[in-house]
DNA sequence: ATCTTTCTTGACCCGGCGGTAAACAAAAGG
DNA sequence: CCTTTTGTTTACCGCCGGGTCAAGAAAGAT
C-alpha cells in the first residue's frame, strides 16, 4: 500500500538496464540478475513491455530484448500507465469510492494536489536517472563482491 | 494502489459516524448503512477496532457500538495505524525493497517529503472532519429521496 | 424462564498480484 | 539438416484483501 505495484518497479529497473546497455540485446538472465526480479516473472512483464510497444524482443541466438528507439529516455509515469493503467490518479485517499470534487472526503482537496505532484515527479524522473541508480548500485555490489560470506 | 485501504476508509467513517453519535450505542445495520460497507465484513472490522481500544461495544438489546472515550477526536493516523499498521510509511514508491537512505531509489528523497506531508495531514485531520463530511452526505441524500427512480 | 435483540466467532469464497514450471517455436551456428 | 540459444505460451500455485454465511452467546424485556 502507498507505493507503485512491485511489477512497476521491476519494470523500471528493467527498461533502465535496457537504457544503459544502448541498442544491444539483453537476455532476460542479465534482466533478472540486475533488476532482482524472478525470472519467469520478469519473462511476463517483458512480454507486457513488448506488447505496449516499449521493447523490442529479438529470440534465438544472440537474441533479447532491447528498448524500442521510441522509447528511449522516456519518464517513469509513461512506464507506470503502461504497466499499472492510468486510473490510480483518480482514487480517493482513503479509498472511498464516492470521492469525487462535489462529494469529497475530508483528505479530498489535499489529496489532489499531492496526485500531482506525484505525477510531477514520475513524469519529471526519466530511464536516464534510473541508469545513474543503477551504476551506483552495481557499484557498491562489486567492491563488497569476493569478501568472505556469512556462510551457515 | 496509491491510496490508504479501503478497510481503512471503511474505519474512518464509521469512527465518524461514532463520534457523531455523541455517547449513543449504534448498530452495525445503521453503520453499515452510513458508511456503505457491507455489513457483514463491517462487523469484522468493528472487532478489530475494539480489540484495539479505539470503540467498546456491547450487545443484546439496544447494544451496539460507541467510541471509547480515550478515541474522541483522535486523528486519522491512529486509524490509519490501527488499521493497516504502521510499516506503510517507510516503502519506497517504486516497490523497491533495498531502497534506503543509503542506496535511494530515483524517487526516493521526493518520496520521503511526500510520505512525510501525508503523514502530517492524516495527523491533522480528525473525526470531527470525518462528521462534517458524513453531514454533507446525508444532507444531499436526503434532499435526494423520494424522486422516481430510473426502473427497468 | 423465555424470547428478542444484537454482537461474536469460525469457516468459507473469490479475484488479483506475485511467482513457478514446462512444453513450444524461431533464429543463428555448425 | 540438426543443435543450441533464447524468447513464447499456457497452465497452475499461494497469499491476502475484501466479502459472505451461519451457528453461538450475552443482555435486556416480559
Amino acid at each position: 500500500m502507498m507505493h507503485l505495484s512491485q511489477t512497476t518497479g521491476y519494470a523500471i529497473l528493467a527498461l533502465g538496464c535496457l537504457e544503459e546497455a544502448g541498442g544491444k540485446w539483453v537476455r532476460v538472465a542479465e534482466l533478472a540478475a540486475s533488476t532482482g526480479a524472478p525470472r519467469a516473472y520478469l519473462v511476463k512483464l517483458l512480454h507486457r513491455l513488448a506488447k505496449s510497444g516499449l521493447i523490442r524482443t529479438k529470440r534465438g541466438y544472440r537474441g533479447g530484448y532491447t528498448l524500442s528507439q521510441s522509447s528511449a529516455s522516456i519518464p517513469l509515469l509513461a512506464i507506470t500507465e503502461a504497466v499499472d493503467g492510468n486510473e490510480w490518479p483518480t482514487q480517493c485517499l482513503l479509498g472511498y469510492t464516492a470521492c469525487t470534487d462535489k462529494e469529497a472526503c475530508p483528505a479530498h482537496a489535499f489529496w489532489v494536489q499531492e496526485r500531482i505532484k506525484i505525477q510531477e515527479e514520475l513524469a519529471r524522473l526519466t530511464l536516464k536517472d534510473v541508469v545513474k541508480f543503477e551504476r551506483g548500485r552495481r557499484r557498491r555490489k562489486s567492491r563488497s563482491a569476493g569478501q568472505p560470506e556469512v556462510s551457515a
